[in-house]
DNA sequence: GCCAGGTACCTTGCATTGCAAGGTAATGTA
DNA sequence: TACATTACCTTGCAATGCAAGGTACCTGGC
């Protein structure tokens, strides 16, 4: 395999990996309140690639349009973080997106068992 | 449910569409040699909605990179067609992807089991 | 023959958005 | 006080999906 087609599948990959950011990183503040650099590491752990750049102003977008909401709280180690919380939009949000993510799981097996 | 809100889940659900475009469309193709207007009607048929101005730059981008090649062919009812297929890399590619795509459900799951 | 309608391919310009890089500020430590 | 660490945020660029508009070929009715 060649440079190019290297680049060509990391890229169509990165592609795959944008489109389910806003989703994973929904998933990981449901599971209970959270900030940013450990959101970092939690989506790290699951093999998602993500930086700061991206995330911060991600997390941004997802509290104008009300589905997340945050607290200042003091850390023992540092200066103070932001801790997010999924609203009741939010929660609601992250179960249509699952319902979504099965969707377009069934829409690629039936493509790929026509094959 | 409000307007809001639906937008942004449209939004979302775009993005994921977005992601996994690219693959589908190899899939679509790794079944046989197709054109571009059967392309489409096979990917609304799996509930991806796709439009011409985004699948003509996409299906040159991937035979610049050397995943598809085309032949000219003679239509009953209409203009020619460009019939696509995929090259060798474009096989290896799909291969490729899948397995990107098993893994990525691997991280949403990790992530969803974790609620 | 000619033109209307259908089919098919392609391009332009805009808006979104991920990301690299760089910046600010609070806290802890030597 | 200086430096390192942690944390949050912004700017500018590049990629790319999509709406809209354009070109060209073919068929069938007149």
């Amino acid at each position: 395999m060649d440079e190019k087609q290297k680049n060509e599948l990391e890229n169509t990959r990165a592609q795959m990996r944008k489109g389910i950011l806003e989703f994973c990183i929904l998933l990981v503040i449901s599971a209970g309140k959270i900030y940013a650099s450990d959101i970092l590491k939690q989506l790290e752990r699951a093999d998602l690639i993500v930086v700061e750049g991206t995330l911060y102003p991600l997390l941004s977008r997802l509290k104008n349009t009300g589905l997340l909401e945050y607290t200042w709280e003091e850390s023992k180690s540092g200066p103070p973080r932001k801790y997010y919380i999924l609203t009741k939009k939010g929660k609601e949000t992250v179960k249509q997106l699952s319902h979504t993510w099965g969707k377009f799981n069934q829409s690629i097996n039936s493509l790929i068992h026509k094959v």
